[in-house]
DNA sequence: AGGTGGACCCGAACGC
DNA sequence: TGCGTTCGGGTCCACC
């Protein structure tokens, strides 16, 4: 659900909410957000604090805070953040944390599955608690087909799974990988070490393809998945594959199949998307 | 060592 | 209609 393009248009509406506003109050009302930190004691520190800026790191969100610290948000699977310029209601049952910002704005974190997390990190804690769980940025000038050959050499898990592996390139999730490797022809139970230079090269393409268009399109919202200020994304209008089982294949009219590829629900033409030892 | 599958969570969709 | 069951999805972790 929320994957890159989702993340990043919740991190390009944040920032000009948050960048330069000191929090205020801080309540967090769900102790599973920050574990295995006790909630008060985040809240302690984050009280008082004013942000630098919001950025974003594959799926996480990065609250740069004064005095070098980091609030690191993953939304998971139905994380959102809800603004408000006047410290209107706005939470309900699925409430997570409420901060007030000194502008007398209010941010307020639901969360329905409780999967999403928050940790504060210190100076010098970032880098190390992102380097060893993700790989380059797809949209960045670190991701090159080069990159992503030598990452994906030797590996023996279908290229789906790897693609999942946030450690292989970081904001992948289930629904852009099938659209990537939909738009790349590549079947993804195929080997991931046994796929030739073309097919990499058209891989790291459709990969930066299908993530840009997702930023453009403000993301897709399929159930949960909402900007800041409510509005939905429309990514979703432009799904090839990706829950579409039954439709024609928009490339060849073969029927879309569904398929379980590492564990999770895949969408795939079985005509142009070559299997494995074809 | 690298890959796989279950746990976590809860609303929605599904099946009888 | 109403109830119980299954599904999904990102990441971590135990297991193979």
């Amino acid at each position: 659900m929320p994957e890159l393009p989702e993340v990043e248009t919740v991190r390009a509406r944040l920032e000009p909410l948050l960048a330069g506003r000191r929090l205020e109050r801080v309540a967090i009302l769900d102790p599973r957000l920050t574990r295995p930190e006790p909630p008060d004691a985040v809240s302690a520190r984050l009280e008082g604090r004013r942000v630098d800026g919001v950025r974003r790191r594959g799926k996480y969100l990065v609250i740069d805070l004064e005095g070098d610290g980091h609030l690191l948000v993953h939304l998971r699977m139905t994380g959102s953040f809800r603004h408000t310029a006047g410290s209107a209601p706005g939470a309900d049952g699925h409430a997570r944390a409420v901060v007030e910002l000194d502008d007398g704005g209010r941010l307020v974190y639901r969360d329905v599955r409780r999967f999403g997390t928050w940790s504060l990190l210190e100076r010098g804690e970032l880098d190390a608690y992102l380097g060893v769980r993700l790989g380059p940025e797809p949209l960045g000038p670190g991701f090159t087909a080069a990159a992503l050959r030598s990452a994906l050499a030797g590996r023996r898990a279908p290229v789906k799974a790897a693609l999942l592996d946030q450690r292989t390139v970081a904001g992948i999730g289930n629904i852009y990988a099938d659209e990537a490797l939909w738009l790349a022809r590549l079947h993804p139970l195929a080997a991931a070490g046994e796929l030739g230079p073309g097919d990499v090269a058209r891989l790291a393409r459709a990969i930066r393809r299908v993530l840009r268009t997702g930023i453009d399109r403000h993301g897709a919202t399929l159930r949960d998945y909402r900007a800041p200020d409510g509005a939905s994304g429309s990514m979703q209008e432009e799904f090839r594959v990706y829950g579409r089982g039954g439709a024609p294949c928009p490339r060849c009219g073969t029927p879309i199949a569904k398929a379980r590829v590492a564990g999770r629900g895949t969408w795939l033409c079985p005509t142009c998307q070559v299997a494995p030892g074809a």
